[in-house]
Formats: structure tokens, C-alpha cells, sequence
DNA sequence: TCTGGGGTCCTAGGACCC
DNA sequence: TCTGGGGTCCTAGGACCC
């Protein structure tokens, strides 16, 4: 029965299929079935294009070109030295076993003649924008889960009931595939829980419905580890406990599992093992923090390499400076992030009597912290976060419209400079 | 030649107040 | 002189996710 009255609760979750790797190969279509990373810092990636671009002056290319440039033009990984690691790789890439999260040295090694491509995260958030404005267009009810993930509720949407859900999939589906040329996995179900394991089932491209009924048959037989919070701490621990799959996960006692995992975790665990899950699909949220960090291309000792250090900071400090009034928050947690050479991380905030925003403020305050904080070893990585985030008062017509470019301009131009997609032009 | 960047949420102890 | 107890804020670390 497909009546209104009878509206059982359905929710979506969308997954772009090779989200990254495939809004690069939109560009660069000729790259099509070749083993291609993603990754890496700008400044190896500019070396390699300055090379390149040395390499063959004969013409210049413009943005228009870019799908007609060679793949023997493209840089290699395996001529890429520096840190950093892969992004994404494409299944071409995979088989040669590269990864996800490998470091890019350890996998030239394994695949030197992959196609490197840096990180463009502006063209991914711009085609993330697109695929989004065509779901909300069909279903108005979507949480975002980044680049590349959304929740979307179908339970109200006209057809959304149909077939358990796999019409309207099957239209959100399509017309994103019509009008970005990207392909997505869709699961509907009947919670949050559920249709984020039913998303996995048939990638890529496919739709899986999954109802109540197919706990048992389909969801009890997975590992823990498909469950969206288990990672892989809470993993081995189950492991250890001798519990492997879901379906164990639901046997076991709730009480057993109170004791062993605390009493929320516990709890949890035991409701989600059942399917249960009772999260709305959240349309809007507020940031909690801010923040922007930078790992070196070389360790960096706190003494020598001060002004160094000092003018980095100063620049992540700034960084969030900007991304605070450009979003219209301020905050009344300022807080640093230092990773030593040994990879041990460490943290210190500081709470101010009032929110602020501005750059000098910000490096002020993370400048008491990073008093506070061990300088023995030399560093690999530093960042600087803003919490506790109150709304500023939004801007009057008239500012906002004085402002030049405001979102879209600031948004490109920031990330630009501070994971350095720039003078990636052929 | 190991190990990015930007987030959220939870826990746990201490300070402080009533 | 006998150490209860709740609530909230702050801080540090860690798990987890995309």
C-alpha cells in the first residue's frame, strides 16, 4: 500500500562512486582506466609541473585543453619525492596494491608509472555543491556528510514509499549521473544505521532496499566493522571477545556489553546490532570548531628553526582568522596542535572570556598555549583550532554586497593557499 | 624514504559553586 | 575536623569519520 496514512519512515544514504578520481577524470578523460593517485603537497607538484612544463615548451596549454593533453605529459609518482600521502587511487592503481592513506614514497615504489594528480578540493566541493542541488531539487530533506555523503529522507517525498524506496533512488541516481556525467550508491532503509550499510552493497551504481525484515539474512552475517562507529579500536576489542559479526554483536548480553565497553557504548552497541537507530536526518547544523594544520615537507626544531615556525604559525593563525569572518563566527576556544617527529601529538587550549575572530587575537592566545606545550622534539606538523563558535550577526545588504565575491571567491582563494593547489595549470 | 587535513563526539579529572 | 553530592566549565586525549 503505497497511501500517505501508511507512510513508513524511509531514509536514504548516498555515497559518490570514486568521488575524487572521478571528477578528475570529468577533466582529464583521457586518463580513463589508468592507474592514477591522488595526493601529495604542492610544492612536489609544482617541481613536477614546472619540470614538465620545461620539459615541453613547444605550446602552451590553456584550461581548455586539459582533456587533450597526453598521458605521457602527466607527472609520475614514481618521479615524486617528498611527503604526503595518497588520497584515493583508482582500481587500476589498487592492483598494483596502493591505497588509500599510504604514504606516496612507499607507493612509487610499488606503482612509479601511476599518474600523480594533487588534491583539488575546490573542483570537489564545486561538483559536490552541484550533486547536492540536484538532490535537494527532487528530496528537500538532506544531511550533509561531506564531499561526498548525504543522508536523504524519503519518508514524505511524493513516490518516496514506492518500492520500498528504489524509484526515487533510482531518479536521484539518474538525474545526477545526467547532469554531473558521476555516478553514485544509493541504500534506502528504514533508518540512519541501516541504509548507510545498504549503500555498500551494489557500488558502484547500484540501489539496495533493505527493510526490517532483512536484518537476520543481510545484516547480522557483516563484521562489526560495517557498523558506522566501530572502528578499529572497538573492532580488535570485540574480536577479543570473541565477537565477530553482527549478529553476535545482537546475541551478546546487553548488560555483558555495559560492563565491558561502558554504559553508553554498550548500549549503543546493543541497539545498533538490532538496527536500531531513531537519528532525524539533520538539514542544518552549526560548526562546533574551526581549525587549519600543516604537516612540514621537513621536521622543524623549535629553536632553529624558529622564524620558520614562527611565520607558519602566525599563518595558520590568520588562515582561521579568515575562515572565521568568512563564515561569520567567532570563538572563545583558541587551541594548538603540534605532531612531533615520533608522531605523537599533543594539544593545549585556551579559553578566553570572549569569542574572538581576528588574526591577532587568535595568535595571541595560541601563543600562550604553545607556551604550555613540550618542546623537546622537533616537529612535524602544526595546527591551530578556534572552538566553542558563537554566530556573528549577519552582515547588513549593504556590507554583503560590498564585499567583492564573497563565498565562492574566498573559499577557492583560501584553500588555494593553504593546501596549495596552485600553478596546477598546464 | 612510512603515516594528510578537517571535523565531531566522548571520557575523565580538576576547579569551582551551591 | 572528617571528608556528601550535583552541576557546569575547562582542559587533554583519543576514537572515529570523510
Amino acid at each position: 500500500m503505497d497511501t500517505p496514512a501508511a507512510s513508513i519512515r524511509r531514509i536514504a544514504h548516498l555515497d559518490m562512486d570514486a568521488f575524487y578520481a572521478s571528477v578528475e577524470l570529468l577533466r582529464y578523460p583521457q586518463l580513463q582506466g589508468l592507474p592514477m593517485v591522488i595526493g601529495g603537497s604542492r610544492r612536489n607538484a609544482e617541481e613536477l609541473l614546472n619540470r614538465l612544463n620545461a620539459e615541453r615548451p613547444q605550446r602552451v596549454w590553456t584550461l581548455d585543453d586539459l582533456a587533450r593533453i597526453p598521458v605521457d605529459f602527466f607527472p609520475r609518482l614514481g618521479d615524486y619525492t617528498g611527503r604526503g600521502v595518497i588520497t584515493t587511487a583508482t582500481y587500476a592503481a589498487r592492483s598494483y596494491g596502493v591505497g588509500s592513506a599510504m604514504g606516496l614514497m612507499k607507493a612509487a615504489r610499488l606503482c612509479p608509472q601511476a599518474i600523480l594528480l594533487p588534491v583539488d578540493f575546490a573542483e570537489y566541493r564545486r561538483c559536490s555543491r552541484l550533486f547536492k542541488s540536484i538532490i535537494t531539487e527532487i528530496a528537500p530533506v538532506m544531511e550533509d556528510r561531506g564531499v561526498d555523503e548525504v543522508y536523504i529522507d524519503f519518508t514524505e517525498v511524493p513516490g518516496g514509499q514506492r518500492e520500498g524506496g528504489r524509484v526515487l533512488a533510482r531518479l536521484i541516481q539518474k538525474s545526477i549521473l545526467q547532469r554531473t556525467g558521476l555516478s553514485c550508491s544509493i541504500g534506502v532503509a528504514p533508518n540512519k544505521l541501516l541504509a548507510k550499510m545498504a549503500s555498500e552493497f551494489d557500488k558502484p551504481g547500484g540501489i539496495s532496499i533493505v527493510h526490517e525484515s532483512d536484518l537476520e539474512p543481510r545484516i547480522w552475517p557483516l563484521p562489526c566493522r560495517k557498523i558506522n562507529g566501530i572502528g578499529p579500536k572497538a573492532d580488535a576489542r570485540l574480536q577479543a571477545l570473541g565477537i565477530e559479526t553482527i549478529g553476535e554483536l545482537a546475541a551478546a548480553d546487553r548488560a555483558w556489553l555495559m560492563a565491558h565497553f561502558g554504559p553508553r557504548t554498550g548500549a549503543w552497541m546493543a541497539r545498533v546490532a538490532r538496527g536500531q537507530d531513531e537519528r532525524a536526518v539533520v538539514v542544518h547544523s552549526e560548526p562546533v570548531s574551526l581549525s587549519r594544520e600543516t604537516t612540514f615537507d621537513r621536521d622543524l626544531h623549535p629553536v632553529q628553526d624558529r622564524i620558520e615556525l614562527g611565520a607558519i604559525f602566525t599563518r595558520l593563525c590568520q588562515q582561521v582568522a579568515d575562515d572565521l569572518q568568512r563564515k561569520g563566527y567567532a570563538g572563545k576556544t583558541v587551541g594548538i596542535k603540534l605532531r612531533f617527529d615520533d608522531f605523537r601529538s599533543v594539544t593545549r587550549d585556551l579559553t578566553l572570556p570572549a569569542p574572538v575572530a581576528d588574526a591577532q587575537a587568535i595568535r595571541q592566545a595560541a601563543g600562550q598555549c604553545l607556551k604550555r606545550a613540550p618542546l623537546a622534539r622537533r616537529l612535524r606538523l602544526l595546527g591551530v583550532r578556534v572552538a566553542a563558535l558563537q554566530a556573528l550577526a549577519p552582515l547588513e545588504d549593504s556590507q554583503q554586497n560590498a564585499a567583492p565575491g564573497p563565498v565562492e571567491y574566498g573559499e577557492v582563494a583560501i584553500e588555494s593557499e593553504a593546501t596549495g593547489q596552485t600553478g596546477w595549470r598546464f
